[in-house]
DNA sequence: ATAGAAGTTCAAGTGAGCTTGAGATCAAGG
DNA sequence: CCTTGATCTCAAGCTCACTTGAACTTCTAT
């Protein structure tokens, strides 16, 4: 087992693909030593960090703040478990969060669409606070009254 | 109670932007008369419909897939709410599949982050399924070792 | 009558997250 | 040595869901 891997074999392994990865490196998810002809050399810890990154962005995570979250791993050592689990402890609230809107989105599907209240300027079940980061394009979203400008 | 509102009323009582509601317009996912003018007016009907719509949105359904749905609308009459939750009822199990899909990255987050499976070559807690659309462009999703091309 | 708010169309821009293409170089097998 | 396949860089393109700007026209209130 090669202790580095070619960018087609990161590929392959991770399922992201090469341009995937040569964006991601760009943009300082991952980082990748060069071999003397100038090909990227990935540590076999990159894997790790490709599962995390994927992980968060099922989760809902934009790059940007997987960056972030990736920037407070230690970067002289290999993180280890207790490293990666810190990170992502802070995640499992998001989920939930998550979690409740689409059961509160699930409910007014199933009896606030029907019913009327869906008149927008009573029915709360639809509300931002999640993604708040969308609150300037796109479409505003209620929240009990307020909006943008 | 006005019949008809004006693109600006629409936008201020829906929280959607009047530029969104043109662009709405233009695909087809809502209709406006017309006054002598050539100002958009929407008769009341269209707040349901945008409610709906952005309802949709947030359990992550495609403008492309929430003009499908509406089309399955009665044109000729104004929808009632059989009509409606005739309609959502279908995405009650979508929600469901997404729930589950959290739920599984919770458990992937507190779990097998930290353990080591996370091998990318062994994990299925991270699966495609939900967003088949998407498996054209962006990284490939590991589903149990099967990938395109 | 006239200012200013609100509306119109059409084209182009935005941002996220990549992909694709061109043209060149590198690596491995026969 | 030569071919084939992998990689490289850089620039440009793409999808989605809108927004923004320019250049006008219309409505409303004083």
């Amino acid at each position: 087992m090669e202790a580095l891997l070619t960018i087609g074999e990161t590929a392959r392994r991770s399922g992201v693909a090469a341009s995937a990865l040569r964006f991601y490196e760009e943009r300082g998810l991952i980082t990748a030593q060069r071999a003397g002809s100038g090909h990227r050399r990935f540590p076999r810890a990159v894997l790790r960090r490709l599962a995390f990154i994927v992980f968060a962005q099922r989760i809902g995570l934009s790059l940007e703040e997987i960056g972030a979250e990736l920037a407070k791993l230690p970067s002289e050592r290999v993180p280890t478990g207790r490293d990666w689990s810190r990170l992502s402890g802070k995640w499992a609230g998001r989920i939930d969060q998550r979690i409740a809107e689409l059961q509160r989105l699930k409910v007014g599907l199933t009896s606030c669409i029907g019913c009327g209240c869906l008149s927008l300027e009573h029915c709360q079940l639809v509300n931002a606070g999640d993604r708040a980061g969308r609150i300037g394009p796109g479409p505003l979203l209620w929240v009990g009254g307020r909006r943008k400008r």
